[in-house]
DNA sequence: CTGTTAGCGCGTTCAA
DNA sequence: TTGAACGCGCTAACAG
C-alpha cells in the first residue's frame, strides 16, 4: 500500500496541515519540523497522489496556444488538433486558449507573450520565429513564472522547457538519404525550396540534408535554398524559374510549406523525370504522393505535438518529469504505399 | 461548472445513493427511477469523474501481458517496455503481471488463457500466433468478461477489443515501395524471408510487400517467403543457400526477427549489391544500417505499443473510449541518416 | 427499493 | 508555529 499524508504525519509525529505545508514548500514551518517531516518522506517512500490533489484543489489548467494564422494547411490542421483538445478539457482539466499571429512576424509574437498574465495562465505552447527578440519574451515569460514550451519549430537558445516537434536535423538528413537512393548514382542538381530562415526547423532541415549530400552523395549539387515566406504562388514561380534555368535538375526537396504551388510548378512525370520529397502529409501532398508526383513526404504527427505540448506542461505545472520517450516525436515516412 | 452527483441527485429528486447505483447499473432501483436519473444526467450533461471515482474505489486495474521468451531481441525490448510500465504502476494504478510462453506454441497461450481468473484478472494484452485455438481461447476469456487486446501480431477473427501495432499490410507495402526505388528500375529476384506464417503480422507484410511488387515493379520477382521460425541460425543458412542458388538476386526484405543471422549471410557491399530492408531498430539492425550494409529497417514503436496496451484496456474497464488517433502505432522508417 | 453516512488522499480554512 | 475539521466528487456499507 502506498503511503499517505497520514503515514507521514505519523510517523514524522507532527499534523496533516504541517505535512501538507512541507510537501507544497509554504512558509510557516520550523525547520526542524521541515527535515523531520522531510525525513519521514524519504523513509517511507511517499509520492503524493495527483489525481486527490487535483481533486480537492478543484485544480484546472489554464494553457496558451500561439500559432500563425494564413492559409498553411499544416498550422490549419494543427489548430483542428488544438481544438480537438479543447473538446476534452473538462476531462483533461485544462482551459485552453488559443492566439493567433500573423505568419512570420516576431513582432507580433512578442507582443502576445507579454500580454500575458502570470496569474491567469499556467503555460504557454508556440510556434516561434527564432530571432533574439521571441527569445527574449519567452526568457521573460519564463522569469515571471509561466512555463514554455516551442511547437513544431524550436527555439534552442531560450529557457523553454520543452521542444514539442521532431528533431529537423535527423528530418532534413533523411531526406538526404531519400533523394541520394532515388537519385541512385545519377549525377545532377538537387534543388532546396524552404519558407524561411528565420525557423528554426527550416534551418535544421536544410543544413541536415547538405549535410548528408555532402558526405554520401558528392555527385548531388545543391540549388538555393530558395526562401519563398511559405507562400504557394512564390513557391511555383520559384520552382518553374530554376527548373526553366538549370536543366540539370534531377530533384527537388521542398521543405517548408506552400507545396500546392510546388505541385502546379512540377512538370509532367513522362517529359522529365524528378525525384522529390516534400513535407507534411495534407490534402495537397497525399494526392501527389498517390499520382506518383511525389516519391515521399515526410511528416510530423500534429495531433501528438498538441498532445504531448499539454502532457509536457501539465506536468511541469505539477512539478513532475513526464515519460520522455513517450514525448518523442517520430519522423514519419510516406511513400504512396503507405498512406495512412 | 461540470455538474456532479450532487447536481443530478436534486436534479433528479433522489439520493446519492440512487444516483450512483444506477450511473453503475447496479440492481435494485425502479424502472421509473432509473429513467428519471438518466433524463436528468442527459439534461444537465453529466460525464463521471474518473478519478474521483478510482479515489474512492480505491480501484487498480490488473493487468496481464503474454509474450513469447526466448533470445528474439524485439520481444526483450518489448518485455522491458511493460517492465518500465510496471515501475509506474503506482501511479497509474496498475498491477501488471507477464506471463511468457514459448514462441510459436499456441497451445501454450492457450494454456496460460485458459487459466485466467476473471475475479482477478482485468485485462489482458498478447503477441498471439494466428490459430484458431488461439482465437477461440480468447473468445472464451471475454466471454468471460475479461478484455482483451493483441499485441504486435493480430487475431482479425477474434472477439479482441484491440489491435495495438502497427498496420502490417501498409508495412510490406512500404518494403515493396522502398525497395523498389532503391533497386530503381534494374530487374531481377528479391529474396524475402519471413518468421512464421502462422503469424498474422508477417503474413500481412508478406501480402502487402507481393502486391506493391506485382503492381508497381513487375520488373522485381520474389523468391519465398521462406520460413525461418525466427531463428538466427536458420536464416543465416536460408539466406547463405538461397543467395548461392540464384545470382539474381538483387534485393532482400526480411520481414520476421533473426537479424543477427542474415547480417552474417550477408556478402561484401562490393562483391554483389543488394538492397536490403529489415524489420525492427536493434542493436545487430542498428549497426547494419550504420554500416551500409541494410538501406532501410522498418520499425514499431514497442514502448508506444505497450502504453496504448494499458490505455486501452484501462479505457475499456472504465467503459470509455480510447482518443484512436492517439492510439494509431505509426511505422516509423529508418534510414542510417535519421537513427535515434 | 431507497436514503444516510462515512470515508478515499489531499488541500484549506480557522482556531489555538 | 501548529493542529482540527471540513470539503472536493464519488463509492460503499448499513439502515430504513
Amino acid at each position: 500500500m502506498r503511503p499517505t499524508v497520514h503515514d507521514i504525519a505519523a510517523e514524522a509525529g507532527v499534523s496533516l496541515a504541517t505535512v501538507d505545508r512541507v510537501l507544497n514548500a509554504r512558509p510557516g514551518v520550523r525547520r526542524k519540523t521541515v527535515d523531520k517531516v522531510q525525513a519521514a518522506v524519504e523513509r517511507l517512500g511517499y509520492v503524493r497522489d495527483v489525481s486527490a490533489a487535483n481533486l480537492a484543489k478543484k485544480r484546472t489548467y489554464p494553457l496558451v496556444f500561439i500559432l500563425p494564422e494564413g492559409p498553411n494547411s499544416f498550422m490549419r490542421g494543427l489548430e483542428a488538433e488544438i481544438r480537438a483538445a479543447m473538446q476534452r478539457s473538462p476531462v483533461e482539466r485544462t482551459a485552453i486558449r488559443i492566439e493567433t499571429v500573423p505568419p512570420f512576424d516576431p513582432a507580433a509574437i512578442v507582443g502576445v507573450l507579454d500580454s500575458l498574465d502570470p496569474a491567469e495562465v499556467n503555460g504557454v505552447a508556440l510556434v516561434a520565429t527564432d530571432t533574439p527578440d521571441v527569445s527574449a519574451a519567452v526568457d521573460r515569460l519564463v522569469d515571471r513564472g509561466v512555463h514554455v514550451a516551442t511547437l513544431v519549430s524550436d527555439l534552442p537558445g531560450s529557457q523553454r522547457i520543452h521542444f514539442c516537434g521532431i528533431d529537423n536535423l535527423a528530418a532534413g538528413r533523411t531526406a538526404g538519404g531519400l533523394i541520394g537512393r532515388f537519385c541512385n548514382g545519377r549525377a545532377g542538381k538537387v534543388l532546396v525550396v524552404a519558407g524561411s530562415m528565420k525557423l528554426s526547423d527550416h534551418m535544421d532541415r536544410a543544413s541536415g540534408f547538405a549535410a548528408v549530400l555532402r558526405s554520401e552523395f558528392p555527385d548531388l549539387e545543391i540549388v538555393g535554398p530558395v526562401e519563398t515566406n511559405d507562400d504557394a504562388d512564390t513557391v511555383r514561380q520559384a520552382v518553374t524559374a530554376a527548373l526553366d534555368a538549370e536543366t540539370e535538375i534531377i530533384a527537388i526537396y521542398s521543405l517548408g510549406a506552400g507545396t500546392r504551388g510546388l505541385i502546379e510548378a512540377l512538370p509532367d512525370r513522362e517529359q522529365r523525370k524528378l525525384a522529390v520529397v516534400a513535407h507534411e502529409v495534407t490534402e495537397h501532398s497525399r494526392q501527389a504522393l498517390a499520382e506518383g508526383l511525389f516519391d515521399a513526404v515526410i511528416n510530423q504527427d500534429c495531433g501528438h505535438e498538441v498532445r504531448s505540448a499539454i502532457r509536457v506542461l501539465k506536468a511541469r505545472a505539477d512539478g513532475l518529469m513526464p515519460i520522455s520517450a513517450q514525448e518523442r516525436i517520430r519522423i514519419d515516412i510516406f511513400l504512396k504505399d503507405n498512406l495512412p
